[in-house]
DNA sequence: CAGCCCGTTCCAGATGCTAGAACACTAGAG
DNA sequence: CTCTAGTGTTCTAGCATCTGGAACGGGCTG
């Protein structure tokens, strides 16, 4: 099972299709034992093998993602706000993001132009370490979590501002607690700069970040912190909508 | 193995979250095994655990859906010229349909205002004896593989005028053949009708199906087979792309 | 307190996964 | 044509792991 469910996620990460031969060698497994788990999945219909047995992930699992943004109420909450905010600024990307393991992954991008961005996007890894969502969920982290995941990290110098270790992320993290905001000053990409705020739940745990982003020739560092700002207010509006949401289901579900 | 790729789908179909003893009681299965498989899928990180214990599909699963698309090659060949009608006619939804075992599944959707919809349409199944795509796809089917698909359609009546069994359903087919493009008079919904046409590969093969939709009140079945044959010109274009673009990816792989 | 439902753990038994080796087939080289 | 090296597939034996019944602990509610 645990094999199987790694062959899924190997192919699943490869754009083309490949041959028994070829997966054998990426798993690390005997080809005749990934035959048979290759059949399986095909049986299970996350896979398809095409005229010339090579295998590639099925349509089907389309389906997978789609059910998931569904059961995402906050996603609901968030994007009619996220409309209202392209439209005042035209400068910045918009971007949803969940915590995913230690890093982020964005469940909703407006381009500048108000249309949202392809799929190609959706559920893109915001890494933990040069992302604004990344540091944001980090800093919200508890400690002794914290300690955990850090030395985990890989520091990818993704751009000329990316931290270099854990010792230099670290001190950032109580400042972005204070301001209530995270900034990614070209970290990410060369030339690419955001901030993320917050969203809670009820509880106060936050459960998804709202973050802006441009590349430095559309915006400037200063731009985007005033718009943290008004994001700040926008999160807030959020984190009502979700709660009554979140209300009228439980409601719904008592009467099933 | 085969039991857990089944739980995957049954967690991944419920938009709620569940507890071990709901999902053993869905699938069918002692609960004991039930949370052993949860245990491998939470491991593997296809499932997510909350702090009440119930399973819910993990945020990582949208990588599936976001592979999947990029290995769709047809897709990008198709979206520029999909873009380039529906600011021909604002009064239909255009759909991009690939086959996935009898029935077909939406890789793209753009709306009359043309957004590319929300994810929430994507992967959609469009059932094969109410759909245009669907019924497309039937058409061209081998005789000998049809006749083994027909048996086991379910005639669900979705709209007025949905075929009730196989024998009517298969009465229209060489009509699809001989006109080129297949129509949906509201057979898959009370007020919606479609066309679709075929995308094929350089053998032939049908690989898509190019579709436009409108509902009752603001398109005629007359306007969409006028329609219909628009998307034959476009499928032609789209099918040159894709195969240059098959062309230089085969020339890109063998410098690799 | 007793009953109920939940998630979890334990353990014996057998299914089916595991992996090495052998087979069939194709493409290319000599 | 033959030989080789590559592919996908099948076979088999052995044992890891799935399987599922039963029992445990822990919140509830009456």
């Amino acid at each position: 099972m645990t094999n199987g469910l790694a062959l899924l996620s190997l192919v699943a990460s490869t754009a083309r299709p490949h041959g028994v031969t070829e997966l054998a060698r990426m798993a690390g497994l005997p080809k005749s034992h990934v035959h048979r788990l290759l059949q399986s999945l095909v049986a299970a219909r996350y896979l398809e093998k095409d005229a010339q047995s090579r295998y590639r992930i099925s349509v089907g699992a389309l389906r997978l993602g789609r059910e998931l943004l569904r059961s995402f109420p906050i996603r609901r909450a968030a994007l009619p706000e996220m409309m209202r905010l392209i439209g005042e600024d035209t400068r910045v990307s918009l971007v949803l993001a969940v915590p995913f393991g230690h890093e982020a992954i964005s469940i909703a991008h407006l381009a500048p132009d108000g249309n949202l961005r392809d799929v190609d996007t959706l559920g893109s890894v915001l890494s933990a370490h040069s992302s604004a969502s990344g540091k944001l969920f980090l800093a919200h982290l508890p400690d002794t979590h914290l300690d955990e995941v850090l030395p985990r990290l890989e520091f990818n110098r993704q751009g000329p501002n990316t931290h270099p270790d854990a010792a230099s992320l670290k001190t950032e993290l109580p400042l972005i607690r204070q301001r209530g905001y995270s900034v990614n000053n070209c970290e990410n990409g060369p030339s690419t700069i955001g901030v993320a705020v917050p969203i809670r739940n009820r509880e106060g745990e936050v459960i998804a970040a709202l973050g802006a982003s441009a590349r430095t020739d559309a915006s400037t560092v200063e731009h985007l912190e005033e718009m943290a700002l008004v994001l700040q207010k926008s999160s807030q509006g959020i984190e009502l909508s979700y709660e009554t949401e979140d209300e009228t289901e439980a409601h719904h579900r008592d009467h099933n």
